[in-house]
DNA sequence: CATAACTCGTACATTGATGTACGACTTCTA
DNA sequence: TAGAAGTCGTACATCAATGTACGAGTTATG
């Protein structure tokens, strides 16, 4: 499963070709993000090609799927990359914020489209690295004293990121703006891993 | 659209059909609430009835799919409207999300699969109530300041339906215990209301 | 008990998307 | 510039689900 488009493999192909595949990569990303059931007919009309030169390159409607969300993973996990870390924890937390924010909000669609034809284990796959990020930023918190350590770091990791959805999903609906958004995702995560203020006796 | 299967509507029904429609219904929340995509077919034999009796009480499989959200919904705002929700907002708060945590835990698939069928903005309608609710408690919650003021309530009122949500796709993904799952997102759901500890000036 | 209401099987029309087959035409690339 | 690689249209084969039509058999209910 999964032929050509792998970066990995020996690069046997035109520049044509890579060049099509491109264009229908990010043509598939654009539409899966306004309507995850866009067909594959859409996408290959979307990206200006025909829908046999599409299948010519991913032979199942999953398999572009797939090398659509690695592509926005990568991007996404590229965009945090660049984020500094360094220094105090929550003000690193409100930049590695910050920059998923924008990423995360406009890929909302194109979860629920993975979430559709992709088996679960592999979306979790595909999320690894930058949930990797998130955890070991979260981790350095705690060392430091400034996040709370009352509930397992799966679950924060998680929590953060249901939370991100669910603004991004508003947003979309437009039932808030992205400034807004942005502002209270951070203020919400900022007080869900905040340290409790509260050291009486429940040291454990 | 929707004729016959309204509570309103006036009772030339025989006891015959209300029983399979109660059966239909039942079985379709059942259905669904394992896989969003389950056809009505699988929904017919699952109640024990022909597929053709089915369309013979909803017209379409979207009429059928309102009518376990509103089921669903009914039994929902009935749990939480026998919560006890004087006293301490803290403590109500906890209460009413012990007693929404099981019904949202078994329905989020029927979400997911409301969402592929009905408008978005129907769906907004029916959780109305509930939602209700819960704005309602947070409101007074701040009224005794105990709660926090620096937001929107609607957006703490989704955040907390996200978290819920959240919570009930890890356990269904068999990542956490129904118990686990309980605390946590009644610890998670108090600091994410809790008033800030911290008056330092920005009362705006 | 008579009739209207209900059940439900089989069969079919429809729709919408996926994926395949074939073949002619174009464009890289060696 | 020859031939391999790639493009792409038309047409077709599936497939799965939805919804309709017809009609014979059941069962409540007045």
């Amino acid at each position: 499963m999964g032929d050509m488009p792998n970066a990995a493999t020996g690069p046997r192909r035109r520049a044509d070709a890579e060049r099509s595949i491109a264009r229908i990569v990010s043509a598939a990303r654009r539409c899966l993000s306004g309507d995850p059931n866009a067909s594959t007919d859409d996408i290959a009309k979307a990206a200006g090609v025909g829908r046999m030169t599409l299948y010519g390159h991913f032979h199942t409607r999953a398999d572009l799927v797939e090398a659509v969300m690695v592509d926005a993973l990568r991007d996404g996990d590229e965009a945090l990359s660049a984020v500094d870390l360094t220094g105090n924890a929550q003000d690193a937390l409100d930049r590695l914020l910050d920059s998923s924010w924008s990423v995360m909000a406009e890929s909302t669609a194109l979860l629920t489209a993975a979430q559709g034809t992709l088996p679960a284990e592999r979306i979790r796959q595909l999320h690894a690295a930058p949930a990797q990020r998130v955890e070991q930023l979260i981790r350095r918190g705690r060392d430091e004293g400034s996040f709370r350590t009352d509930m397992p770091i799966t679950w924060l990791v998680n929590a953060v990121q249901y939370l991100l959805h669910g603004a991004a999903e508003e947003t979309r609906a437009e039932r808030m703006r992205t400034e807004e958004a942005s502002r209270l995702i951070t203020a919400t995560v900022r007080s869900l891993l905040a340290a409790p203020p509260d050291p009486d006796g429940t040291v454990r």
